[in-house]
DNA sequence: TCTTATTTTCAAAGCGCTTTGGATAACAGA
DNA sequence: TCTGTTATCCAAAGCGCTTTGAAAATAAGA
């Protein structure tokens, strides 16, 4: 059944029945009933393939896949897909994955995508510090939004939390506990997330007139080992830090074997806060003990970048979306004030 | 550059440059070679869209997002996902996702997809052992693979690993070394490859003249706590185990802490076989001890899958493709002869 | 040289939708 | 009654490709 069909048997022309259908004015409000209800009689689906060659939209969103697999990142990467798929399904939108992968460089890669890749857009994922990405995709006339942010001479459609904030109140948090020696675990330095919550760090010790101990900074990778190698590491310094705020609960887990090898104890002789992205199972209510977190769906900002984007392709007018969303800080029990304070 | 204008300026007809473009014989090689130079001149692209509503092929396989979310089934999805994506994108297909989810029935989820999903074929994941899913898709006329198998009436296309030949040769090995009391910590058991594995494990009981113990059997979750529990269960019976086989390193995992706890070391006290999905970052080789796996990378079913599935698009007339892959028993350390044989 | 096969190329008809630029009908105002 | 508006609806032109059925050009056979 399609639309000559439809409007043979419903004696009105195509015009009147593909506007009946999309909801144009043009169509009296009788004729729209009696026109959906022959839809819904004949079980009629409009073609996606002729729309999209009538109207030069594909009704797909891109998704890269990440080029650095890991756990975590792998991770996030299924919860925040999972959330793009889903509001962007609610909007009739597919949501299509393209691989980065080979030897290539960057930008010959992002290019064969844009090329081959039928999507109305894109959506650019971990963004580091300086990342060429906007800039090519600009360049290339593909629109798309950035889950994250980047440094940038040309504006960019972006979503982002507040790590800055974030950390800048873990960090605070710690010190109006009285903490003094307060450790970073972070992610990879290259990462624009990971620089900002480093910034978040720094301005909240500033604040109280400290000066970061380099020592007690540590980039890497978000899981258990960073955490474990540089609690240890740190540990056993003389001055050893009496909290650590750390870039994901992984890397709490890690700081956790490491102090209970130096037998301390989370929630007794040392604090611990960490990020959470709130993935299945992997949970700071069940951490041992209940970790003290600053939390943020990474599934809710795949779901709402979905939607960011889809606007923009439909009121390509609009000034651009950036949207940076505040971290909440759950207080647990993992931070105690100091021993001796 | 569309191509009318490129068979304009070869003074062609738009069939001869679509002929050469796509090697129909019909063309001499001669013109082909021109056309195809001209085309990469003029940085021609053939409109995917005008393609797809002219041939009625979407050039898009659909993958259903798995309803169950858990952390070692997001890891094996996105594994299994990024190898179809791979091999699917040098085929020229991409990869769409849909979201199984909400409260309506599977069937009315799965009919909703495949209505609205603008897919020419679709992957059917982790199959119950009794599953609707295929003689639905057959209803509804949506080519499809299951990643997997099932019972079915119906013949359908398939890629599995041998799981009841891995979960065999594992149980085989252990009473090889000398046990007699070898517990299985298996899958959830209304999935087809946890009946295929306990199938394995009861025959390779069965030919030793051994029959199960209902006791030393359990089913649940792929994680570690599945195994810490049940493995610290079993090993509080009378007749505690000497020997487990696990579903997944995790499982493992899981045990270890169990025996651990009971004062007992794998590879020394305690013989463990895990299967192992070679996944990024969760590997056999770094356990403690390296562990002794049944191993088959999931990332490879996902890139044969998409094969499979793809030939089957363009060849509709061959017989249903159906491949059972051998796994890989691996021997590392986990695996000794029970203390007192 | 003429006929018959074979190779090469073409014009044109879709594929099923959207959208432009009218046409028609209905209605109000003069 | 006639004209100017407004609300409805329509015919037809794309969108850019594939593919059918023929024609033209070439090669082969008699």
């Amino acid at each position: 059944m399609n639309l000559r069909e439809l409007a043979n048997q419903l004696g009105l022309s195509q015009t009147t029945v593909s506007r009946a259908l999309n909801g144009f004015p043009e169509v009296s409000e009788e004729t729209r009933l009696r026109v959906k209800a022959a839809a819904d009689l004949h079980g009629y689906r409009p073609s996606a393939a002729a729309r999209r060659l009538a109207t030069g939209q594909s009704g797909m969103l891109g998704v890269i896949f990440p080029g650095e697999r890991n756990l975590l990142g792998d991770l996030l990467f299924t919860e925040f897909l999972g959330g793009c798929v889903e509001s962007a399904s609610d909007r009739g939108y597919d949501v299509t994955l393209a691989m980065a992968r080979g030897q290539q460089s960057e930008e010959a890669i992002y290019r064969r995508i844009v090329r081959n890749a039928r999507v109305d857009a894109m959506i650019i994922s971990s963004p580091h510090i300086v990342d060429s990405r906007p800039a090519l995709m600009a360049g290339l006339g593909m629109p798309f939004i950035v889950h994250g942010r980047t440094r940038s001479a040309l504006p960019y459609a972006y979503l982002d939390i507040d790590n800055h904030g974030a950390f800048l109140a873990a960090t605070r948090l710690l010190l109006d506990l009285g903490h003094r020696r307060i450790a970073l675990i972070n992610g990879d330095a290259h990462f624009n997330f990971a620089a900002d919550r480093e910034a978040g760090y720094r301005e909240a010790l500033g604040a109280r007139g400290l000066t970061a101990d380099g020592r007690l900074i540590s980039g890497g990778s978000m899981h258990d080992d960073n955490g474990f190698q540089n609690g240890r590491r740190m540990l056993a310094l003389d001055t050893k830090p009496t909290a650590f705020v750390c870039s994901s609960i992984a890397q709490a887990a890690g700081v956790r074997r490491a102090c209970n090898e130096a037998g301390l104890h989370i929630g007794e002789d040392i604090a611990v806060i960490a990020h959470d992205d709130r993935l299945h199972e992997i949970r700071a209510e069940t951490f041992d003990p209940p970790l003290t977190t600053t939390q943020s769906p990474i599934g809710d900002a795949g779901r709402r970048i979905a939607v960011l984007l889809i606007d923009q392709l439909r009121n390509p007018e609009a000034p651009m979306p950036g949207e940076v969303w505040p971290v909440d800080l759950v207080v647990r029990r993992s931070t105690p004030a100091p021993r001796r304070a």
